[in-house]
This record gives structure tokens, C-alpha cells and sequence, in this order.
DNA sequence: ACAGAAAAAGATAAATTTATCTTAAATTTG
DNA sequence: CAAATTTAAGATAAATTTATCTTTTTCTGT
């Protein structure tokens, strides 16, 4: 459904999100360890992310990756448009170009009730409130990540 | 969502479908044309099919593909499982392996809920059930396609 | 039997995604 | 200021998906 970029970009998000209350910065070496992703490969991803200003970055010793206030706030929906495009959130489900309401191919409907239901959930899901569930939960990301 | 292989793949047993009553084989070139799909490529995933026994075929002039009584019943589902495999149908939306209902990440249960949406959608659809839907009404397909 | 038409199979190539490596720039600390 | 650390940026490589090409096999119609 995603992009490994994408769950990449979404799990550091949430990693980040999950250590801001510390107001500490994070590496890549971090990162990549807590969310299991490939160093380099999550670094280029992280860079992405900050010439988009999803997440805030600092050089030099001590420095790495962070969450400001705002940026915790993300949706998931905000992510994917960013790191995979559009296509999964509005292109035809049987990948005909001239598809639309109009000329619907034929599963257009029930596809659109998918996609709609799959948009609908990546926006009413922030990082910051991701990272919040976590706390107290038995979730996956807790054990890999040090909260 | 799906591949390209995977969404060539349904349009053109939809478009077998849709001439089954003809009685006729097409070949990859009538298939390819109507279902705007490269043809070599379209070819190799036909290949698959044949293999797979969703679609038969057969060689010599006046051969070519064509869906068989009950080959016509199959659903969506069955096709991307075949094509694609089951990563996008049961995968954590987050790409973690652990992830399960007793150690959920933290979008588990709204993803597994939007994947059960999809994995309906694709199971409630044969291949004969949309060519059918398709005929009166003013579906893409149905432009692209000569029924 | 023969010629032509078509799928099957296998090898190759292009494009994209994923991943890595190397160098440069910035920042902190001693 | 110098050294160490870290992101940024750019070049390269591997893997996968997408696409093409070539040869072989099978079948039909004459």
C-alpha cells in the first residue's frame, strides 16, 4: 500500500514524536536502529523530510533530528502526499487514466469507498497522537522503540 | 494499491469476459489494444494466468485466450493474490514484521479495518459480475473495450 | 506435408525503488 | 582555532518491477 520510504518516514516520525518531551535531538544511527531501516537509506528519507519541513534538523555534535511543537502534529495523510504522491490516495484502482465519476470503470464505487476509507484514516491520525497511544499500550513500535 | 501487472492483469480477463459469449480466442494483440496494456509485457502476465489456470489458451492460428465457463466466476481477490501475493492483503500498514493483534503497531486497528474494507471489495467481485455491470452502463471499460 | 499464426519460454533491457558510499558543510566542545 | 560529530548533498550500486526481444513449440487450414 505505502512505500518502504513512506513506512520509514511515518515509523522515525513517530520514533521522533515518542522522545520530544526529552528536547533532545536525535541521530540517524538512532533512528534507524529504534525504527529498523536501513542507516543511509532512512538518512536521505529524514533529509526529504526536512526540506519539507516536516521535521526540524541540526548539524554538528549534539545535533540530529527533532519535533517541534507544529510538526508532531502532522497527519499521516500530510506524510504520504509528501514521500508517495497522490496516486494511492486518488488514482483509478484499475489504473485507467480517463476513469472518473462520469465514466467510471467497474469497480469504481466500491474502490472509491476503500480509498476514501483509507484517506479518512491517515488524516484523523497525527504523529504526535500516534506516539501518545503507544504510552501504556503494548504496541509493536514500544518494544522496538525506547520510549 | 496494485501492481501494473495486476491491474493489466483483471482488465484483461474482464475483456476476455466481456467476448466470452462470442465463443472466440483473442490474442494478445486484440488484447493489449483494447485493454491499453504493452503487449509483450501483457503477454508474459497472460503467460502467468494461463499457468495459474485462471485463463486457457490455446496455440496455432484462430488460438489465443479465453475464459472458460467457471474461469469467468473468479474474483478479484483470487487474481491479486496471484499476481501481487498477500503483502498488501494481511502486510502491517507499517511495515513491521512483529506486528500482530496481540502486539499491534500503533495504526493497527484502523489499517486492519481499511484492508478488510479492500480485501471485500475484491472478494465480492467476479470477473464475469463487473463485464456484465459493464454492459448499459457508461463505464470506462466499456469505451476502450469492444464489447 | 507445409506454411502461417499464435502462445510459451527464455534472455535481455529499461525504469523505478531501494540502498549505499563519499565528500562537503555546519556546529559544538575543548 | 582545531578536532570531532553530525546533517546535507551528490554519486553510485543493487534489487525489483516493468517492458522488450528472440526463439521454440503447438496448432490450423490448405
Amino acid at each position: 500500500m505505502l512505500s518502504n520510504a513512506c513506512k520509514y518516514a511515518i515509523r522515525a516520525m513517530i520514533y521522533l514524536a515518542s522522545r520530544q518531551s526529552e528536547d533532545v535531538k536525535v541521530n540517524i544511527r538512532d533512528i534507524s536502529a529504534e525504527v529498523d531501516s536501513p542507516e543511509p537509506f532512512t538518512a536521505k528519507i529524514m533529509q526529504a523530510l526536512s526540506k519539507q519541513g516536516f521535521v526540524s534538523s541540526l548539524k554538528g555534535p549534539t545535533g540530529g533530528f527533532y519535533l517541534e511543537t507544529k510538526q508532531a502534529e502532522t497527519t499521516l495523510l500530510e506524510i504520504v502526499k509528501a514521500i508517495d504522491g497522490t496516486q494511492v490516495l486518488d488514482g483509478c484502482g484499475l489504473g485507467l487514466k480517463t476513469c472518473s465519476d462520469a465514466h467510471p470503470c467497474p469497480i469504481h464505487q466500491e474502490y472509491s469507498h476503500v480509498r476514501q476509507h483509507f484517506n479518512d484514516m491517515l488524516e484523523n491520525n497525527t504523529i504526535i497522537g500516534l506516539a501518545q497511544a503507544m504510552h501504556g499500550s503494548n504496541s509493536v513500535l514500544k518494544n522496538i522503540l525506547t520510549i
